[in-house]
DNA sequence: ATGGGTGCAAAGGTTTTGCACTCCG
DNA sequence: CGGAGTGCAAAACCTTTGCACCCAT
């Protein structure tokens, strides 16, 4: 009786590969590891990911590292999200799709992300099923604008 | 007294041009003459903007039109979005601060994107500043999942 | 006239692909 | 075993940059 076990285990990676036809691997098992251990440094591209790979001594390529990106992703084990920095990120997708609702604050001088929680979009997507006939899957909401950090360095101009 | 011509015209651009030092050149009216043009058409990539120079036997280089498309949204004429589909897009941005909420509804399967108008936000960007002390200069709302005739399609799976 | 802007081509960065080899099931 | 998966390097993309020339101001 393992249900509220930590986040995501290999056993449940095995169950949602086989479900599709696909097999499991010492590297998708791997990948997907530095993302439940790394579950604090949020949103990693596959370079990220790459380089924690090669300070472990694995040897894993970056070829094999885009290609389990992708398939984590069509298996909703990972989401793709992208902060418009020139590369795909990626990060853990919670199992309960209610929970995964968190969005982005991106400071558009500093780069930095900030997290934050609301779920006040889930009403709309009902909505947008009924006007459009849209089933939605995910969602994606990013506030671009200045952090607090940054407002007070440009108080000066 | 022509406050409520049509969306943006020659000497709005050469007026916020000039606001920033920058100059008035035919490439960036031509460019910018082409969001207006197909203001129905929205989001286009460099490379459709390109395109449509050349079917116009238009001699300006790609070089330019990603010079231009920066440029104009730099000046906040244009926005970028991003629909993950691997190129920048751009669409006009209208003048009104309140009124250019609206956001995309991105069809995974044909990649279709469908817009609505919500309004929804504004409050949480109040919220959002009380919180985080972040201020939102612009926010991107985007669902992803399977449009009306998709689902369609798919039933018989 | 003069400094910003353009066009071209080359370089840059990210992601994908072809192919021989490996290894999971 | 057999076919999916991997690693490597090359290719494919989108985008940026260097440079000589051009043209708004």
């Amino acid at each position: 009786m393992s249900e509220t076990r930590q986040l995501f285990g290999a056993e449940d990676l095995r169950a949602k590969l086989y479900e599709r036809g696909y097999k499991m691997t010492p590297q998708r098992k791997e990948i997907l590891k530095i993302f439940v251990e790394h579950s604090d440094r949020h949103h990693m591209s596959a370079e990220d990911v790459y380089n924690i790979l090669r300070d472990k001594d694995s040897e894993i390529g970056l070829a094999t590292v885009y290609r389990a990106l992708d398939l984590l992703s069509k298996l909703g084990i990972l989401v793709q999200v992208d902060f418009g920095d020139g590369c795909a990120r990626y990060e853990l997708n919670t199992a309960d799709p209610k929970i995964h609702h968190h969005h982005h604050l991106i400071c558009l001088k500093c780069r930095k992300v900030i997290e934050f929680e609301e779920d006040l979009l889930d009403e709309l997507e009902g909505l947008i099923d009924e006007e459009f006939g849209f089933q939605t899957i995910n969602h994606e909401v990013k506030f671009f604008g200045y952090c607090q950090d940054c407002r007070r360095s440009m108080e000066g101009d």
